[in-house]
DNA sequence: GCACAGGTAGATT
DNA sequence: AATCTACCTGTG
C-alpha cells in the first residue's frame, strides 16, 4: 500500500502553566467522555487529534492538577499551544460558570459537580463536531471512536506524524456514500453523505455562518440537515460552538431527568423545557456534569 | 437467536 | 399532534 504510519517522535513534556487545572478523572472525562471521539487512553497520557493537531496530554506527575502536553516533533513551526488553548476553551471561565449553576438548591447537581471538579466543555472544530455526532445515533462510544478511525484513515488527509485527520465535508461529498458504509456507519452513511451534499450546495461559508449565529437560529439551520434532529444539533452547538445553553437530551440524560429528578412520564419537549428553566442559561454545562456522573454511577440513572 | 445501543425521519394512528 | 417503526452494525 501507499504509506505506512511512521512511528512519530514526540516532544518533551511541556508544563501548561497557564492552562486549566484538572485532576485525572476530570481530564479523562473531558477528553474521552463522549464530547470528542478521537482520544485514546494510554497508561500515562491521553493522545488525541482534531483539525490538523496532534497532542498528548496528562496531569503533571506528583503535581496537583497541572497539565502537561507533548506534540509530534515537526520541522515546521507550529501554533500548537494556541490551538490547544482554543480547543480547551481557555477564554471561558468554567469555575465561575460552575458556581452559577443552581447546585445550592440541587443535591443531584452538587454530587455530579463534586465527582468531576473542573470538568470542561471543549470547543471542537464545528465541522468535525457535526460529523462526529452524525455518527453517534444508537452507537456506543467505543464504536463511534472506531468509526472515526476508519473514516479518518480512509478519507482524511495524512498529518506530518503519519496519522490522519478527519475528512473535510467537501472530501466526504467527493468520496460518496460507499466508503462511509464501509466504515460501518450503516444507515448513518446516507445521512452523512446527504449532509455533505447539502453543505456543498449551501456554499463554502455556510457552516462558518451557522457557527456564528445566535443559538436558536443556528439550531434551526442545523435541523435542516438530513440526520440532524434536536439532540445532535444541540451536541454540535454545545461541543462545537461553545453554546452552553444547548441541552442535548440523549437516553442517559432522559433517564437522569426522569429518575433523579422524578419526572416520570414527561416527554422530550417537556424535559427540554424543565432543563432550561431549572438549570438556566448554562444548562448545557450542567448536562455534561450530570452525564458524566450518571455514567460513573454517581447519581441515579 | 435476540435485545439493545449518545436518534432521526417517515408512516400510521 | 402524538406514537410507532425502519434504518445498519456490533456487542452482550
Amino acid at each position: 500500500m501507499s504509506s505506512q504510519p511512521k512511528a512519530a517522535h514526540f516532544s518533551a513534556w511541556q508544563r501548561w502553566t497557564e492552562g486549566p487545572r484538572l485532576n485525572h478523572a476530570s481530564l479523562i472525562e473531558t477528553l474521552d467522555g463522549g464530547q470528542a471521539f478521537r482520544w485514546a487512553r494510554y497508561p500515562d497520557y491521553l493522545e488525541g487529534r482534531w483539525s490538523d493537531q496532534v497532542f498528548r496530554i496528562k496531569v503533571a506527575p506528583g503535581s496537583s492538577d497541572l497539565l502537561e502536553y507533548s506534540v509530534p516533533v515537526s520541522p515546521e513551526p507550529t501554533h500548537a499551544l494556541n490551538a490547544l488553548k482554543h480547543y480547551f476553551a481557555c477564554a471561558v471561565d468554567f469555575a465561575h460558570h460552575t458556581d452559577c449553576l443552581p447546585w445550592r438548591s440541587d443535591p443531584v447537581l452538587t454530587t455530579a459537580i463534586q465527582a468531576f471538579p473542573g470538568l470542561r466543555i471543549l470547543r471542537q472544530p464545528f465541522a468535525e463536531c457535526l460529523f462526529s455526532f452524525l455518527c453517534s445515533s444508537t452507537k456506543q462510544i467505543p464504536q463511534i471512536k472506531a468509526i472515526h478511525e476508519i473514516v479518518a484513515t480512509t478519507l482524511g488527509s495524512q498529518l506530518p506524524d503519519g496519522s490522519h485527520r478527519l475528512p473535510t465535508w467537501p472530501q466526504i461529498a467527493a468520496a460518496g456514500e460507499a466508503p462511509l458504509r464501509a466504515a460501518k456507519l450503516g444507515y448513518r452513511a446516507r445521512y452523512i453523505y446527504q449532509t455533505a451534499e447539502y453543505i456543498a450546495t449551501a456554499g463554502t461559508d455556510w457552516l462558518r455562518e451557522v457557527e456564528a449565529m445566535p443559538t436558536e437560529l443556528a439550531r434551526a439551520e442545523l435541523l435542516r440537515l438530513p440526520g440532524v434532529g434536536r439532540k445532535i444539533a444541540d451536541c454540535v452547538l454545545l461541543f462545537g460552538a461553545g453554546r452552553l445553553d444547548a441541552f442535548p437530551i440523549d437516553t442517559w440524560v432522559e433517564k437522569i431527568l426522569t429518575r433523579a429528578y422524578q419526572l416520570e412520564g414527561w416527554k422530550l419537549p417537556q424535559l427540554q423545557q424543565f432543563a432550561n428553566a431549572h438549570f438556566g442559561p448554562l444548562s448545557g454545562y450542567a448536562q455534561q456534569y450530570l452525564f458524566a456522573a450518571a455514567r460513573a454511577g454517581k447519581i441515579a440513572s
